[in-house]
DNA sequence: TATGAATGAGCATTCATTCAT
DNA sequence: TATGAATGAATGCTCATTCAT
């Protein structure tokens, strides 16, 4: 965790550490990434660097923590969200509000895709694992709720769908992001959740 | 490329050095790997290996073109390959010797699998762009006979289409590579292949 | 020195600080300790223990300094100590006093041990001169006590009966140190020093 | 162990790379030395050093090594040396030996002597401890004749004889060493090993 | 009195690549 | 054809100390 230091720190000057962390780790992900670069970028001494942050990961999942409470405040969830009332309109305001997050915000979509290629130690056991669980957790518990009522298949693991969501779900963020500048013109964001959401429907219909 | 010199070495020389790139990248990925262990790995002199191959990436995209005349041999298909009769059936047929090649090579897999996790450019520009597109073009043109047929959805853009087949593949690859020890027992190839294919079926039914 | 301003401190804060310091440079030595961890462990800021102590080696030489009071008060000896009465009996009993706080207090012994391998300027000249010297003049004036009641050779200088007292003397600490679980059981603290006096008296007889 | 390619460079490139190592471990210890300065040093670019040497270890353990090869080709022994005929006779002509080279490059002995230093399990299991252990199984070699022949005391373990008997011979040297200047003037080496050997006789003398 | 932010040289090591031979 | 010596910037990280507040 960043020392407490960092967080004393004035807004601008956490900012500016961070976004240059963030423009870094977006650009290279975790390994390609050079803290020296992302050191000289924010302006600093190595020291100063070593003296907020523990090393590069905890700067690393710094960006990736701040990012994820940005999403969620943004899209208005928190760690036991579940989708109430009927399950897929729930879930149609959910993925809405998270698309346009990432529209809005497509560094942060590519930072948060950049975990997915760490190794699985890193993301499973160390201190990134809150984070990395957050997410699927969510998922899971969507993918529940679901089934509770009957809208979602109960015939396969709900690990695996677990994980096909995921990748559907960063398959369509990707295409999205190619596509962005023909898109966005003739599709509204609605349009293009509900071309996601039908896919999704398709395979987790009972 | 690699030099026309190295394919005048003999075969065993080759393949010793391939080997020894092989399961450097396989292990650690294209930036992860060390070019360096490599070539003491292949036992051979640093100048040699600059003789044979323009750079890392040249031994990359060598041992990974390899890799794909191996898979498309032992699965019987070329550059044009496209299912022929009825479309399930021979796409099964496919995934059928397709599931078969991975789960005896997964080196291999995991080895092509690194692909996904390369810079764009890279993959889509460079010397690895042929490689990488011929895949998506064989999924590319399995669809359109699909579609011929009136069994493949043609209200998605063929290319949406296939980036999200891609990532349902994976996703399926990824959590098999996972549970194989609980699954192989219970679960014949045939079994995972239909249970994957019903998965794709959904997907892209009109 | 320590300033004033730490001696001025709660006794509990002043021991919180060495008994830091203390560990480190029990378990690193002076060179491999790092100076950063001791303020760490001792729980203040890095500018109050530069409020504090000099450097480094200021904090190291209080600590030996501290650590030798003890074992002077634990051993009821003072600078100007000489054994009184027949040589070697006398020797016996302070023999047997060091031995008994070295076997209880074994930190502090691989503390005081360390100061061997500090370069010789340090130790000769600086700071820890004075403590350096202060077990030399104490053998030494043992040893001229022991000239002058003829139990201690004079044929050699005087200073080499002290190094080669003191070197056996590590040594004989060294192995015991090795050999503690086995010897404990079978010999007792009385027995072992006899053995090592017989030792140091062989080199000593005139 | 020093890579191959060391052993082909010119001996006058060997020899200027080692001594600058020699002078820079001799004077800091291992700990203490910079690689950075025997580099810089030794007027090498990083790549070369690393392209010789294994790491900072392997260039010190060979430093050693050469050490240990002039000494003891100089005196005339090998790693299964014994003394012959009379004990006392035989080890007077052996340390007569021993003195002389050590006088003769007394930064060699300072070298040999930082090994003591270093942390039990570099100098006991790495590569560092087959030569650690030539000297301590010679001095105990010749421990073992003595007692065959009746010169040396059984009474105490071996290993104890062996470790007071190499700081007696380290606590000698360091005297020496300090004392050279006036030394050597009025005493021969003759004497001064007649000076050493007779303190060592007292202690093993049965 | 006391803080803690900041320094920047230093550490050992790895890297892909070049090039004279 | 083939070698292997050589490069030097780059890696992440630690260090004891200073100093404005």
């Amino acid at each position: 965790m960043p020392r407490p230091r960092f967080l004393k720190l004035a807004q601008e000057k956490q900012e500016a550490i961070l976004q240059a962390a963030r423009s870094e780790f977006a650009d290279k992900g975790f390994d390609g990434a050079s803290y020296n670069r992302i050191i000289e970028l924010a302006g600093l001494s190595k020291g100063a660097m070593y003296y907020y942050f523990d090393d590069k990961l905890d700067v690393y999942v710094t960006v990736l923590e701040q990012v994820n409470e940005q999403m969620t405040k943004a899209m208005g969830i928190d760690a036991d969200w579940k989708p109430e009332g009927d399950f897929w309109p729930a879930v149609r305001e959910f993925a809405v509000r998270a698309m346009g997050f990432a529209l809005e915000h497509p560094e942060l979509a590519t930072l948060v895709k950049g975990i997915g290629s760490l190794p699985r130690q890193v993301k499973r056991e160390g201190r990134l694992a809150p984070l990395y669980r957050f997410w699927r957790s969510l998922m899971e518990r969507m993918l529940l709720v679901g089934q509770t009522q009957g809208k979602v298949r109960t015939d396969l693991p709900l690990e695996l769908l677990v994980e096909i969501s995921v990748a559907l779900d960063e398959a369509l963020d990707f295409w999205l992001l190619d596509h962005m500048d023909e898109l966005t013109e003739e599709m509204s964001v609605e349009a293009i959740v509900d071309m996601s959401l039908e896919l999704w429907r398709r395979l987790m219909a009972p």
